[in-house]
DNA sequence: CGTGAAAAAAACGCAGG
DNA sequence: CCTGCGTTTTTTTCACG
């Protein structure tokens, strides 16, 4: 189960990231084949679990989430049932929209999308605080986005 | 500039930022409009900026990226001219898919993706240490990801 | 791989409630 | 604003060399 796709596959998949709305007919001219084995190759990425899907991106700004945090959160992890119950928690918050455990100081991190401060606020008193087993909250609020999390590079 | 949306809006929102394959006309159905107004919808949420575009999510495991970590940087902040530098470098860098400015004790916080181990390393050494001003740089590697970062919730 | 062609859908316009 | 209808153009999908 090797990677294995060549610099046209490359093309494609960048392209795709960039613009899911790209007819088989532009990606042919873009990479040089014809249409056909063009369609043929996406088919196969897709097949192969490369492409996830397509999806619309929502402008986080125009949904009107101003705010974005990072919150580490540390656990009393007693046993696993009740880190899965915790995780399960957590996932089931739609504000939370990335969710890892991770090494290091803390247990988890988790992205945050929130309306203003106050919805922030009100999210981490009545939501996050009260999760089962949580120990420590550390927010950490964006103040400016460079990058967000729209593309990975291709090998 | 109010968000100004119905119900309807949020149903094709919330339908397309989970597949943009699907076609007015299965839309249409889905909210229980007929094909030209629900078309026209799309097109004013597209006009609007909610929409932001239309993108193939890549499968980061198929593309052979094992690793992801979360990365806090400290920099010595001297002038400002310096910080957009050090932005401008790190953004150039393919690996880091996400790149906030933060508050807390840490100046920036990165996620990045790496092939393993060995790359991240060589990550580490070779980029982000060699990071102009850099102050201090404190990795946390995922070791589950219970949510990527998909889509957001609809308002 | 390529050319070609049928079937489907997109991208509208328009009349009328 | 909606519906329902129709039209033109693109795109998808696939048979075949």
């Amino acid at each position: 189960m090797q990677n294995e796709f060549d610099e046209i596959d490359r093309q494609l998949l960048a392209a795709l990231q960039d613009n899911a709305r790209l007819t088989s007919g532009e990606l042919a001219e873009m990479t040089g084949l014809s249409q056909s084995p063009c369609w043929r190759r996406i088919r196969r990425l897709e097949e192969a679990g490369l492409i996830d899907g397509y999806h619309a991106r929502l402008s986080r700004r125009a949904l009107g989430y101003g705010v974005v945090a990072f919150v580490s959160i540390s656990i009393d992890l007693q046993n696993e049932a009740r880190s899965i119950e915790f995780a399960e928690a957590v996932r089931a918050i739609p504000q939370v929209v990335m969710f890892h455990g991770v090494t290091g100081t803390a247990d988890f991190l988790l992205m945050v999308v929130a309306k203003d401060l106050d919805a922030y606020s009100d999210l981490l008193q009545h939501s996050l605080h009260r999760l089962p087993g949580v120990r420590q909250v550390q927010t950490s609020f964006s103040v400016q986005e460079f990058k967000g999390f729209n593309e990975l590079p291709i090998p």
